[in-house]
DNA sequence: TTGAAAGCGCTACCAC
DNA sequence: GTGGTAGCGCTTTCAA
């Protein structure tokens, strides 16, 4: 393991200069800095990435925490962010926080100790952590859910005006009696699919029956259990809004195990969109969220926020970037059944 | 943001003492220990990470480079890994290769750069990574995938017994018109899966046709065009052997595009066994691999390899540690279809 | 039991 | 253009 001083001592030069070539700062004799490259080639020499963070005060590294890894949501935000952070020069520190609020608070922790340059989060409730680091003001960045009164940076999904123009779609159908799957209703993205919903309805002038509202907790086995209780009502649903990938995967085996027809009997809208909703049978019809999109701007939006922490700027940059998503009409989705209705 | 130096000078202490009280290390006067840690809070003081890490010469830090987080598979071993490192006291350095060798190589090098203590690394072709990080000694363990030749430290499931026990339960069930859709075949994870499949196939005296042995290459894509070829077979086959999850996905779509019953027509078992086949119509029967067990494990074989690095002591460990897989036999294999064979 | 001081490998200031 | 050197914040040795 080669320092720069070892480089620098077999290029004939001092440590300063060898620096300045292998950073390419200043001005060096071309001659010196073919031997100090030449040197540094050598000997395998590799700079220390931390005694450089140590002495600039910067690490070139940032953390992401995310509510699991193992949605498929997340994973493809990740990979928007990590080849984002590759591109300028950024690594990533990876934390699961596994929906739990005090693991959450720990890793926020640990990154702090880091000295990460800044922090990408993906919060599990409404308030714990925006205090906890924004406090400090450290650059901070959330994605995907923020609760209500939220005053910070984040990049999320237009919820409202997707589940808005999903539930158009059901309407646009000919579907009356519609019902919808909701997550928890804590966080911008249960709240908004919800509220998006309503006021489609509403719009339509369109009862929301109570027994049409099935809260669920964005997890695969509540879609299932609220699947059972819509599909044992007197008066079933003909169209369903489930607000997440799982939630619907748990709905589709409820529909399967009851040998209810998709489309046929009842219509399935789901949020978000992966490679097994396009290959169901039936093809599911989906709000496509735009994840990549999601993670590419969460980080250059924190990167402008770590920047503007070094040499406060003009400070108008707008704080909420909303992005857009797609709705996906497939095979799930159909006019209602004519038997009845 | 404080330094130890203000910790110990508000507790009225040295820099030294300080550092001992925080670290546990040493004996310190209780009364001291009270007024340090009584500083340390009152300053809201963090140890720099950094500076420990350039005075200790480790980083308690691994990275894992993976060739896609977007694969349900891995993202199931990362969550054993993330959880198992956060256990011990490390964090995760994440990296994505994108299946794509030199990023692969330009990954290494970062972690390298950055010092971690050791890499997790599932290798996107057989030989690049490996020469080139432990060419260096350095901690390196490879999981699920190794190829032929490999001679470093891995953890990785026991495709060849799990591809074997599959295909058993295929000609268990009365197939002999068995088909096999396989992946790349240059490393241990489409290697040994074939490799299974023959062995079963042969010692029931079952012949392997030509047009029946499909070569994917673990995109959902193939799955679909591979599939297709074997169904248009004149004479198809009535079970089919899928060599991962994805393209186990793209197998399905064919085969509900095709109209063809599974299990009716054509039995399906796929590898990797993630939500969405469980709750797929029919339920896919499959091979579950051993993720979370998988992470755990290359991360505490890492740990050993790191401390046996500082500390030379018995080599005597095996270097590659085989997990066993589990069959979940579900809806989508059954007897073949009576009406002919 | 305590603290002064060396030094991890690097960057950047400043004098030459 | 070049190089000597201070110092980033910490741990650890060693003398008191």
């Amino acid at each position: 393991m080669h320092t720069l001083r070892d480089v620098a001592r077999l290029a004939g030069v001092s440590v300063a200069t060898a620096s300045k070539v292998l950073n390419k700062k200043g001005s060096v004799r071309p001659k010196l800095v073919q031997r100090v490259l030449r040197a540094s080639e050598d000997l395998d020499y590799h700079p220390d990435h931390v005694a450089r963070s140590l002495k600039t005060r910067q690490t070139n590294t940032i953390g992401i925490v995310i509510p699991d890894v193992t949605n498929p949501f997340f994973t493809a935000v990740i990979r928007g962010v990590e080849s984002e952070a590759r591109l300028q020069g950024y690594s990533l520190i990876f934390c699961d926080s596994n929906e739990d609020p005090s693991l959450e608070r720990t890793n926020l922790e640990m990154l702090f100790s880091r000295r990460v340059d800044g922090v990408l989060l993906a919060p599990t409730e409404p308030n714990a952590a925006q205090d906890h680091l924004s406090r400090r003001r450290f650059p901070l960045v959330f994605f995907d859910r923020i609760s209500p009164s939220f005053s910070g940076f984040a990049v999320v999904t237009d919820n409202l005006g997707a589940a808005y123009d999903a539930t158009r779609h059901l309407i646009g159908l000919g579907h009356e009696r519609i019902a919808i799957i909701t997550g928890q209703l804590n966080l911008s993205n249960g709240l908004d699919r919800l509220e998006g919903f309503r006021k489609a309805l509403q719009q339509a002038g369109l009862p929301l029956r109570e027994e049409y509202l099935q809260r669920g907790d964005f997890q695969l086995e509540s879609g299932h259990s609220c699947a059972l209780k819509l599909l044992q009502l007197t008066v079933p649903p003909t169209a369903i809004f489930c607000c997440n990938n799982q939630m619907t995967l748990g709905l589709m085996r409820a529909l399967s195990e009851f040998g209810v027809a998709c489309p046929g009997r009842v219509s399935v809208l789901g949020f978000d969109d992966f490679d097994w909703a396009a290959n169901f049978s039936p093809r599911l019809t989906t709000v496509a969220q735009p994840t990549l999109e999601m993670g590419k701007q969460a980080v250059q939006m924190l990167l402008r926020n770590i920047k503007s922490f070094k040499e406060p700027v003009n400070s108008d940059e707008k704080k909420v970037l909303v992005l857009r998503a797609e709705l996906r009409v497939r095979d799930s989705t159909a006019a209602p059944y004519s038997g009845q209705a």
